[in-house]
DNA sequence: ATCTGTGAAGCCGTTCACAGCG
DNA sequence: CGCTGTGAACGGCTTCACAGAT
């Protein structure tokens, strides 16, 4: 499920604040859910509540660290050491606790050999041997658009079986492999129809009732890219 | 319809290659989408296509873009200009084409005055002011988690009615305002999910079965922030 | 009495399959 | 004949509501 890291994340604030026990009313509220489905999804954890009293907080998160995986750890190169690459490498929280990052590939010269979170910037060349001899599991591409499709094909020729793409584009994999996609244009454009929405945002419709630029004339808004 | 930004993107890249016309399974295929649901997609937009045909690429995306509002200006604040703030502000498509940054706000006084992307850090005590001044319609949070809701509150409380956030908290707003979240951590750890039932993973049920550690014990695995 | 776990109902998005238009 | 647009069937997720455990 992918609600569950959000569970997980919300137990470890009440375990912050040395809460022992959440109802599933509580916790819901917490992860922004309704207790139903809260209820339902843990139950297909197992029955790890107590009726009458509520979810024990550490067996809870400990249960679901289990079910994600995340009582092993898991090993991650972040390939694309741009502003976004680097961001990512820079952030303390990735590189600790349960996925670490074993390597940041990038395939300019002026970037390669680079310092940066302690790591230091490795050619792009050497992925598929870096991939095996560190044993990465999780691919991070934060490349530029044009270079995605290809680098994505090498991770997983070189036996990557999860990719996590930040760049603008719908990447193809075999059957077996799992790619995830966070794509910040894709959020605001959302935003932006849910907000014209609102407004009943007067600009554009005044723009089409005066005939002006139907469909001809330029490119309306590109794709914004991370 | 949280897809249109992907047909519109996907719509681009055949425009770019001089593609003047698609047919509902092409376009699917590079949206990575059923080409039934593309059409009925579509469809709630309007009849835009032509029967034995397909759609006609430029008038397509007109359409789209109209409906997700991009043939207006957005304005965009940036709170927090961490690692990932300034990967935000740096990006060069960001301000551009539809979304436009007219400020970077930080509580820091150490980065504030920083120039970055071109623009001067502002101090965050100035916000109410900025977003009135300068008609800001949708806020990116991208602060600490700590201060993710103190920021989103005030927001919201100056009239931004769209949040995009990624701090890694559940923001509670009114009725009537949008958030959206971004969260690598909770992809990672889907990620981990999937990768964990491909392979069976050994490791920790190992663990487990030598009843080594069980619940007690320390934080398993925290979540992992931007 | 309280709160979990869950059958059952309801709802919504997806997919099928074809009618109808070009 | 090809391809769109769409009614109808399907399936999964969500929510309700309550039985049952403590």
């Amino acid at each position: 499920m992918a609600r569950l890291p959000v569970y997980l994340r919300a137990l470890h604030t009440l375990q912050e604040r040395g809460v022992a026990t959440v109802s599933s009313e509580e916790l819901a509220a917490a992860a922004g859910v309704n207790s139903a489905k809260l209820r339902k999804d843990l139950s297909h954890l197992g029955s790890y509540g107590t009726r009458g009293v509520g979810y024990e907080v550490e067996y809870l998160v400990y249960q679901i660290s289990r079910e994600l995986g995340l009582t092993q750890d898991w090993v991650v190169a972040i390939i694309g050491v741009g502003n976004l690459g680097r961001a990512l490498a820079g952030y303390g929280g990735f590189a600790s606790r349960g996925f670490r990052v074993a390597g940041l590939l990038d395939a300019d010269e002026s970037i390669v050999g680079q310092e940066i979170a302690g790591m230091t910037v490795e050619n792009i060349g050497r992925l598929e041997e870096l991939i095996a001899e560190r044993g990465v599991s999780i691919a991070v591409i934060a490349t530029p658009a044009a270079a995605a499709q290809g680098v994505c094909d090498r991770v997983v020729a070189a036996g990557v079986t999860s990719v996590l793409n930040f760049a603008p584009v719908v990447l193809s994999v075999p059957d077996g492999v799992d790619v995830r996609k966070v794509d910040l244009s894709i959020e605001l454009q959302i935003l932006a129809f849910h907000e014209q929405r609102k407004a009943g945002g007067p600009g554009d419709y005044d723009a089409l009732a005066t005939g002006e630029a139907p469909p001809g004339t330029a490119h309306y808004v590109e794709a914004v890219d991370l």
